[in-house]
DNA sequence: CTGTTAGCGCATTCAT
DNA sequence: ATGAATGCGCTAACAG
């Protein structure tokens, strides 16, 4: 590994000189630029990043927190880390990857005494989430995928929920359907502080008040048996549903059991739309379904670009953003079959 | 931040001093050693990573690539991550993620020449890996989690192919089970370098062999509907297949509809095993999966205590090592019905 | 057992 | 427009 020095030598000049033709930060003349940058390419040179940093105090790095323990991770999760880590890498920053739990403050704590980490991206934020808590204590420069509730004015990217119901109402809508079930995360899991449930919920029903939907809405643990039993009770009570928006993607899987064993099927009489799901998941799932969701990469990307504003300009206006989501169509949903009391039971 | 200069002066010590207790590589009388400690836990110290990297020339970064371009990514790929990630942890490493694609060697030697790096773990290893050759050219150490065929006597964490094989057919053999369709993946993915492909093939056929089991290999395209055709084509030509073992997690999905199709049911009619899937896809499949995988857990864990021992000790001895399947028995499997030719379309 | 000192490779201030 | 010199915070000889 060649030095600085070695390519201030080779090139006949002083070692400040060299540092200055990699930052820009000062006027150089052509004839020494050119010396220098050859000299470079001949011994091969690259920065070290660890003695940039401890001369800097900017140690190019940001750590990505992703609690992985929690409760079943789904694939746009990857989607999202992808697509910040792709954006860190083309501001010239590298990622690191932090997967204990939420509560793990004292590991978070550990991390950033470090002094290896310049800013943190949250996510799996919950609802007045310790993290935000602690980096906004602690002065550590942070954005979040996901609202907590206390972050202030520091930059975050979260789903538009209000966009995402209505997207999804006004699609059933306009294919016929008057009545709709919501099919939401359990209870316990929106007393655990996943405010996205609790979010989606108003959403929901604020979208169908102005729709003139009728909305039923119900709470499901995330499992295959709720979804299903979950399914066979409600077109027992509410035979005029004749679709299903659901945010939960563990119950969805035994919803469309459900309506299988209730003698009906999708979409001829029952449609579908899943909110928030996974491309993945939409495709493979039988049969495809529509959705409603933000592209992941976009958030991802975006949560990233605010931090890094942040750190190199510390600007934090604008950078609280929700993206909307985008309704792709699939085989899941076709119109409403007339309302006459087909066989159930 | 404190320095150590300042827990110097505090504990009435010298720089080094302060230094060693630290690191335990010299004898510290107790008396200063406490002194010491106190100092730290007073002025709440905690070392600068970048410092002590930049001296000692180890900066305790693992980075791990993790290429997600490629091919839809799985769920088990998050768990070694993970379980990578944790080891690291308990091990005193940081933990880089790094998502370019495989063939990316130039955005992979940018990233090892920053000095940053002190070892990689590869995962979604090919047959004949680029990455493999530049690592070890570079002299960079590493550990792979599946074999490139060129690691030498690098350390890495692989499937068990034969004892999966193995494992998965005598299940079904047991229960009663003669004749077996193997799904494999498609001819382009195996010619790609997947190597996977290739190494259950011939696994497959071995025990099959050893099993005196009848086998039917069929490859299959990563889509639901080539997997619902390969069934109703496989049950026409032949008959009397009772189970079917599948690699080709995508296609698995459409090979349920191709039974339901035929007329026929899972598992009265047919067995399934999945090979190598996440628990998270066995189970919230319908009916659930019976599976033999080795647990992702503790591949990532291995392939990271590995790289870290060779980063410690220089030992790279038994460091290479195949994890046997683990056979999870769920709903998809039951005993073989009496071959009578049931009915087909 | 403890202290002194010389770097690690680079950014940056102060000169010129 | 360029050079010289200092220091970032820590490790690891070397010296005692």
């Amino acid at each position: 590994m060649a030095t600085m020095a070695d390519v201030a030598r080779k090139a006949g000049v002083s070692r400040s000189t060299v540092s200055y033709t990699l930052s820009g930060i000062r006027p150089i003349s052509d004839d020494v630029r050119e010396r220098v940058r050859a000299a470079m390419r001949e011994l091969d040179y690259s920065p070290n990043a660890l003695a940039r940093g401890l001369a800097s105090k900017r140690s190019g790095i940001i750590a990505m927190l992703y609690p992985l323990l929690e409760r079943g991770v789904n694939l746009s999760g990857l989607d999202h880390i992808g697509a910040a880590a792709a954006q860190a890498r083309e501001a010239g920053y590298n990622m690191l990857l932090w997967t204990t739990a939420v509560e793990d403050i004292d590991g978070l704590e550990e991390l950033t005494q470090q002094g290896l980490v310049e800013g943190v991206i949250l996510m799996e934020v919950r609802q007045n989430d310790p993290r935000v808590r602690f980096l906004t204590d602690a002065g550590i420069p942070f954005s979040s995928i996901g609202r907590s509730g206390l972050e202030g004015d520091a930059p975050y990217v979260d789903t538009d929920f209000d966009g995402t119901a209505r997207d999804a109402l006004a699609h059933l809508e306009s294919i016929g359907h008057r009545a709709v079930a919501f099919i939401n995360h359990s209870r316990s899991t929106i007393e655990k502080g996943y405010g996205l449930a609790l979010k989606m919920q108003l959403a929901m029903e604020t979208a169908a008040l102005a729709l003139e939907l009728d909305l039923v809405s119900v709470a499901c643990d995330p499992q295959f048996r709720a979804g299903s039993d979950a399914f066979v009770t409600l077109s027992r009570e509410r035979p005029e549903v004749t679709a299903i928006v659901s945010v939960n993607e563990k119950a969805l899987v035994g919803v469309v059991d459900g309506i299988t064993r209730s003698g009906l099927a999708v979409p001829d009489d029952i449609s579908i739309v899943a909110l928030l799901s996974s491309v993945e998941t939409a495709e493979t799932s039988v049969p495809s379904l529509t959705t409603v969701s933000p592209p992941p990469h976009e958030m991802g990307r975006e949560a990233m670009r605010y931090l890094v504003e942040c750190l190199e300009s510390g600007t934090r206006a604008g950078h609280q953003r929700l993206v909307p989501g985008q309704l792709v169509v699939r085989e899941s949903t076709g119109a409403a079959r007339r309302h006459e009391h087909t066989a159930t039971r």
